[in-house]
DNA sequence: GCGATTACTTAACTAAGGTTAACTTTTTTT
DNA sequence: AAAAAAAGTTAACCTTAGTTAAGTAATCGC
């Protein structure tokens, strides 16, 4: 498991046997029983997380009812923006399951990119990639009505669908669970 | 007018006399008449830009039908996922207005890095401004039924309700045209 | 300034999503 | 294993968005 992140980030850069276990020594991971709230609307988020195990979901608070955004799951990191912009964050992350993390500090991030630069080619094509996804994922969502969104879904990211609850996908596809349900009993008649 | 891109760089970074000429001879400035296509589906975007005066719109084209997804004006930069993939657009950018805009290739921002290195924090800063707004714009649009969009779009950007066709307004809205013209009409009779 | 084009509005109809509430199924807890 | 809680489904009703088409207003090009 600790490996996950050495091979994560070997998949973008080499590293030597001393980077990697530089890497190793500045690894934080901890687990989380599901329900874990990490971080809760207002708070300051301390930490960046890379999952290694589990799934992690992001939701707002609207009108007093869960509005799922995004979902994340193993090999992906969440950069909360409280974290980025050091103001208290609007939304929540919580444990879908059990979840193992690796978590990240600024100052231990600053260290890392001290003693291993090269993570800096890394972070930079994370960034750009991220930046590519969140855009062309956002374009779709707009081009797309909910049913399409949910087939689209079923395309792109079965295992979601699978793993998690459907009122959470609902939300998450811009709908209630009650249309959603509704939705798929539409679909499977038409077939 | 030449002046637009010094100004904005100095917002993030101080520059010397002589980074502020490198940078003035490096850029590469064109007019462009309304309805100017800059970008269409399945070209290899050449360049970014970067609007000093004017409008440009982002859209599909989805059986048929355009769908805005993005409109960006005076002092924004455009950044096309096909310049970063060098994969063929999936989207077209054009014109809304006679527009004034500064070009980055990627030889030439290569070269500006070389001789003007400060430069890369403000690429960082803006990449990690641009993931934020992204993030919190596409909740946003989630969070929302197209009616709070459409009051959500007149509170922060009043100026572009003015400025573009409502058309265009309504698929950046994930609606038609007729509905946001109903819409409009259901709310002045609210109030 | 006039004709042509484009943008916008309105109306009638259809289809789909939101809401509420009852009910069934599944999962969790003890 | 039984009870409790949570998740999912279904139905009825209401509201809103999509579609088509016609009509009005605004803008553009010559």
């Amino acid at each position: 498991m600790d490996d996950a992140i050495i091979t994560f980030i070997s998949s973008y850069i080499d590293l030597t046997p001393d980077e990697k276990s530089v890497i190793q020594a500045q690894n934080i991971i901890k687990t989380y029983p599901k329900g874990t709230v990490l971080l809760a609307h207002g708070d300051l988020a301390q930490d960046c997380f890379f999952i290694l195990k589990g799934c992690v979901r992001r939701y707002y608070i609207v009108d007093g009812d869960e509005r799922t955004t995004e979902f994340f799951t193993e090999n992906q990191g969440i950069t909360p923006v409280s974290y980025l912009t050091k103001q208290p964050s609007d939304y929540y992350l919580s444990c879908l399951e059990p979840c193992v993390i690796a978590l990240g500090s600024d100052e231990r991030n600053q260290l890392l990119l001290e003693k291993v630069p090269k993570l800096a080619r890394l972070i930079a094509q994370m960034s750009t990639e991220l930046l590519v996804k969140s855009q062309i994922t956002s374009d779709n969502f707009k081009n797309m009505n909910p049913e399409n969104r949910y087939l689209h879904l079923l395309e792109t990211r079965p295992d979601l669908v699978a793993r998690i609850p459907l009122q959470h996908i609902a939300t998450f596809l811009g709908m209630t669970p009650v249309s959603l349900s509704r939705l798929r009993k539409r679909i499977t008649l038409k077939r």
